[in-house]
DNA sequence: TAGATTGTTAATCGATTAACAATC
DNA sequence: TAGATTGTTAATCGATTAACAATC
């Protein structure tokens, strides 16, 4: 009955937690301590055990966390007990890469469709993904039931592949469209702007390397 | 004399407004205020203005902001009024999508060199640029004076790579590998684990989908 | 038990938002 | 001038960190 807000940055964490479990587990580690995996990401162990807290409590006092107790736990947590079909929207140069990219099957997500507006890529395979008519979406990503997307358009049409998708029920999108998507309540966006990541890359090169011309010294007042 | 502190977050929005008085600037519209560049995305006038506020004073009292003026001096901050050459390293099919991506291009940022230990894939030319080997990369970025890269290796090797690059005077780095890299003081990692956005996105759907008790706030943001 | 580490509350820090004098 | 909107300070909100009783 307690409506916990709980952080978006505390579930960001919560995956990186989980992978540094499994290089843990992979070492033959049975427990660990907060501090210790706080150390290793450089973060805070009261972070840790706040983060960790949010969901319940999986710690042994005196001891730490037992390995593969916490990794079930966020694994159930971050809804990782199942594969998750994705739908990817736009065949274009990052769409394929992104079809053809291991790291998503990997970890449970496997796109098994694909759309595309334009009727020559219609009926391509890629990497064993038959890409289907963009007219196709609605009825087809219903039927399946896919909750999540991601989308790789032009931003020109992103917010109406957007409206299709949550039309079509999908409930969490990956954007790599340099698009904000208004989409409405209940459904979540995470965008990937490259572009953005870029600028701010050269906005730290550029204060770095070059000399920063002073700023205008604000006027005296009383 | 004042060693403002300026959050990640407002270099982050500033590539935002950019790109929205670009569109305004294509609609023909001279000047904007903090207010209309707040609805456009739902963030608070305060807000644009604060972030604007920490780099000099661009508005006009009563009128709101000269877009030309503007867009010029975010660029100028952005560090975008040069290009910038980007080195690639690891040319999977991550890598390689990358070099073909035309986003890149188009915003000044030019991937104009990439490396692979691979012996096959040396030699090869990706969209006209030539895959070196990953032995020559110190050397050729020392030369060519590369302060951007973008890392697409396996995370096994992404920290020595991420080490070569440090040593070839890199100041800023894009990893899409899914680890946390060690970096001196100075230089800036952006990471685009794809791996954690999508769990992040499992985690959203599993909790709206399943029966979450829950308690919805009403907010209004157009 | 003594030592260690959790879960949780309180203190701190930083970022967002509100308010308003300055001024176009 | 009157109305509008900035730049900036003060208030609020939220997230991080410190502290510590509980307890393995």
């Amino acid at each position: 009955m307690k409506p916990v807000k709980i952080p978006e940055k505390t579930v960001t964490r919560l995956s990186i937690y989980l992978r540094c479990l499994e290089e843990l587990e992979a070492d033959g580690v049975g427990s660990v301590s907060s501090k210790q995996l706080a150390e290793r990401f450089g973060l805070n162990a009261a972070q840790v055990r706040k983060d960790l807290a949010y969901f319940g409590q999986f710690g042994v006092r005196g001891l730490g966390y037992y390995i593969a107790e916490l990794k079930h736990n966020l694994e159930r947590i971050l809804g990782l007990k199942q594969d998750w079909e994705v739908a990817l929207v736009g065949v274009g140069n990052l769409g394929s890469a992104l079809i053809a990219y291991k790291g998503f099957q990997a970890r449970g997500f496997r796109i098994s469709m694909a759309f595309d507006a334009d009727p020559a890529k219609v009926g391509q395979h890629i990497d064993g993904v038959v890409v289907m008519d963009a007219a196709k979406l609605v009825p087809t990503l219903r039927k399946k039931k896919v909750k999540i997307a991601v989308v790789a358009v032009p931003s020109a049409v992103a917010q109406s592949v957007a409206d299709l998708l949550v039309e079509a029920g999908v409930t969490a999108i990956l954007n790599f469209a340099p698009a904000q998507l208004a989409v409405p309540e209940g459904v979540k966006v995470q965008n990937v702007d490259l572009s953005v990541l870029l600028k701010t890359l050269s906005y730290h090169t550029v204060r770095t390397t070059c000399a920063t011309p002073r700023r205008v010294e604000a006027r005296t007042s009383a």
